[in-house]
DNA sequence: GGTTGACTCTCCGGTTGGGGGAGGGAGGAA
DNA sequence: TTCCTCCCTCCCCCAACCGGAGAGTCAACC
């Protein structure tokens, strides 16, 4: 019989550490001194604490683990555990990875530019309904006249308005003819007329950025952001949007204090 | 001005985050109503909260990034610490990387012998004091000759002894001629006689598994052990190490009570 | 001007896998 | 006998939040 400090030098694990396993359930001692409580272990439990280290390097919780070696499991079942575990551990080394690459691609950036305006996070956006119009415009700058429409279309509805979006349908940068739309984030459905329509974006997953300032600057922020985009081996997968967090009515080109954030809708490719 | 639920959706994080980063100085709202204690954001703190967030994706702790956010740092610094984060992180895909491939070579030993008798654990076996001879002698089973020499050749010095251990110094197998050293570890520093050495094993990495059963059947952890090392991409490091757990004396081959340890001294290859 | 229902606040407790330390009992060696 | 080491239980701590209780607030609707 090996006290837990014995037991703990030959095993490599510490005595907290067999402590907690034991109050745990996990590898109870071979004897337990009814008068002073002390732990004293055969060495023949060496295997099973072997197989719950072997269990927990795999990945597996303390309390799957209490499972498995509680049930008995078949070496088919622990067959298909594996297999299991082993689709996560793939997950999880892919996206190790792609933070890795995010790291360098950020790296990448700040040597290039010298700096450290945008940040970009890759987020999930979840579905959203909208009120909006599509139209081809002559330029970028002329959006602001949609919302006019969207307004007047919408009425009373606007009271379930959030925010004003703009989504860009072209797939490259044009600077005529822009294939636009307009409108506002909704709260709830509301009826609308005068060529608004009311429909749900879609969930996707989106690499997004903020800017602080006017909307002469923007093109600082779609350089950094698309730049990120490509470097970070991803693909764009739908229409950009540009969410105007603050902006005033009437709109002014120069007022530094509106915040915009532009989102990409992203897949991995 | 958004309170607490509004910025909540905009950007997509829960309001409990938003909470605990207002606790922990890392994003405090523009404005608290000192009436009721409602936090009010202003739509310019969503480039913050994205840094915030990017920082966490790249792996900084809450603290380190209020470090950062505090002392504002300069681009140059900023990459600094993006170098540093980004050699933990390739650690860290080398790291997870390795434990998906001990899982599906532990999958793949499972096929084939369709059993799991043995858990192979990878740990740091630390410096340890032996009291030792080496010799070459016939054949495995003759190391128990050995045993004998070394507790004369250490005397009064025993009482410092644990356990019995072998050590197999021959890269290959081989059925005769054995390069063996054989002794126990010491809790001190003994003096010694007669042939005996007191001297330190390295520490090392190892691959380890425990045989629980007679001397007879040792083969079949051998033969499982070494098989994971090749399967995991592991050179051998060093002569392997017998720990006799359990034993009799004298040695009974048979004796299904025995618990041994066998370790395999690793490096990555 | 009530009444809802949605929203917000603080506070408390829980999560994983143990680590650190206090305070006190036990054991073995000189 | 004394001293040192070992062992016990008990309690708090970590990171980054999540869940819920209980109470206060806000806005809208009738």
């Amino acid at each position: 019989m090996l006290k837990i400090g014995d037991f703990s030098t030959l095993a490599q694990v510490s005595i907290k550490t067999l402590r907690y396993y034991d109050e745990a359930g996990l590898l109870a001692p071979a004897w337990v001194d009814p008068e002073n409580g002390y732990r004293y272990y055969a060495a023949g439990q060496m295997a099973r604490l072997h197989r719950i280290l072997a269990l927990k390097d795999f990945g597996f919780s303390l309390e799957e683990i209490g499972r498995m070696l509680g049930e008995g499991v078949t070496a088919e079942q622990m067959r298909g555990m594996l297999v299991l575990q082993q689709a996560e551990q793939k997950k999880r080394v892919e996206e190790e990875g792609d933070r890795l690459s995010r790291i360098s691609s950020r790296i990448r950036l700040i040597e290039k530019e010298n700096d450290m305006a945008y940040d970009v996070v890759v987020k999930a956006v979840p579905k959203q309904k909208i009120a909006s119009v599509r139209e081809t415009i002559a330029n970028y700058q002329s959006v602001g006249a949609l919302y006019g429409k969207v307004a007047s279309g919408v009425g009373a509805g606007m009271a379930q308005a959030t925010i004003p979006v703009a989504l860009w349908h072209d797939l490259e940068h044009k600077e005529k003819d822009v294939d636009a739309e307009a409108g506002f984030y909704l709260k709830q459905d509301v009826a609308a007329g005068g060529g608004v329509t009311v429909h749900d974006l879609p969930e996707t997953t989106a690499a997004c950025t903020v800017h602080n300032g006017a909307y002469r600057r923007l093109s600082e922020a779609y350089d950094a952001l698309l730049q990120w985009v490509a470097e970070s081996g991803y693909q764009i997968a739908g229409p950009i949007r540009e969410l105007y967090l603050h902006c005033t009515q009437p709109v002014r080109q120069d007022d530094e204090s509106y915040v915009t954030e532009i989102q990409v809708p992203v897949k991995k490719g």
